[in-house]
DNA sequence: CCAATCCCCGTCATTACTTCA
DNA sequence: AATGAAGTAATGACGGGGATT
């Protein structure tokens, strides 16, 4: 079964509430199943497989070098974040949102510190230098991206004098250190899914297969019960294991008895995971 | 109980890139 | 080969809401 060996290697339960339930309310760097970095294939496959919001991979990403204009805000409006700026002039409902909850909430948020802050991060386009008020979306810089993801790395989430330091040695506002830690632990957390998904896909496939296999061999050994010799038909067919790996019968256990035909002491279930001929 | 704060989630808008006629 | 429109992926940003303090 190749991968999937790998992959289920231990006993699989296929707790698919992943899909299902809601995300439980992690905490940062709460410890999840999956370690950073680890892939889907070398994991306990005992697959809980809760949503590991807190882990990140290697995402190897392109990034726009020189492209990155920064173009958000206009001097007489520094009192607002820059993402209130880029929006009053960008989204159609910039008036409503200027006057919303959130925005007040973000007022209150900034210090005198952060507004500095957000002065110094206050760049100018070309556009907006020849009077076009075409605001163009921030791009980070691949100089700013490179640190925004050694830190995250380090941790998923920022406490506030953590986010402030980050910010003023990236130029940037505490709120866009935020939000870029938000949006890589949303994406993260989004990418894992889909290796989960995938992974889990995987899974089921094997598990189909291994299914049909022994409907099959069940198959044939009622087949084979049925041309049995009549000391097999003397027994009850509860009372009669077999290994499906060497196909060697058990049958009643006295403890004492020498027969090959012992009954199992317990239920034996087959687990396909695991390497059938040592149970033998 | 209330307010402040933090974070997640869903979503939108912009930008850069790709594809194709 | 050049080009422009259409499609797509990446990503910065926001509001709402739940949890916590």
């Amino acid at each position: 079964m190749g991968v999937d060996d790998d992959a289920c290697n231990t006993g699989l339960v296929l707790g698919l509430g992943i899909f299902s339930t809601p995300e439980t309310p992690t905490k940062p760097n709460k410890p999840s199943c999956l370690k950073s970095g680890q892939q889907p294939s070398s994991f306990e496959p005992s697959l809980t497989l809760g949503l590991s919001g807190d882990q990140f991979y290697d995402v190897t990403k392109k990034f726009d070098v020189n492209k990155g204009g920064y173009l958000h805000h206009h001097d007489q409006e520094l009192t607002a974040t820059a993402g209130d700026l880029y929006r009053r002039q960008a989204s159609p409902h910039s008036a409503v949102s200027s006057l919303s909850s959130g925005r007040v909430k973000r007022e209150r948020e900034l210090s005198s510190e952060e507004v500095e802050v957000e002065k110094n991060s206050s760049r100018l386009s070309d556009e907006d230098d020849d009077g076009v008020n075409a605001r163009k979306k921030l791009r980070l810089t691949k100089q700013q991206s490179a640190l925004l993801e050694e830190s995250f790395k380090q941790h998923t989430t920022l406490n506030s004098k953590q986010k402030q330091a980050l910010a003023k040695q990236l130029s940037l506002t505490p709120r866009q250190v935020e939000v870029w830690f938000q949006n890589r632990r949303a994406r993260t957390k989004l990418k894992q899914t889909e290796v989960d998904c995938e992974f889990l896909k995987k899974c089921c496939e094997t598990l189909t297969d291994e299914n049909r296999r022994l409907q099959k061999e069940l198959q044939e050994l009622k087949a084979l019960k049925m041309a049995a010799q009549p000391f097999y038909m003397q027994m009850p067919a509860a009372t009669l294991t077999m290994c499906p790996s060497c196909e060697r019968t058990g049958g009643v256990a006295d403890g004492n008895s020498k027969s090959p035909f012992s009954m199992a002491t317990k239920p034996h279930f087959y687990n396909p995971f695991s390497n059938p001929s040592a149970a033998c």
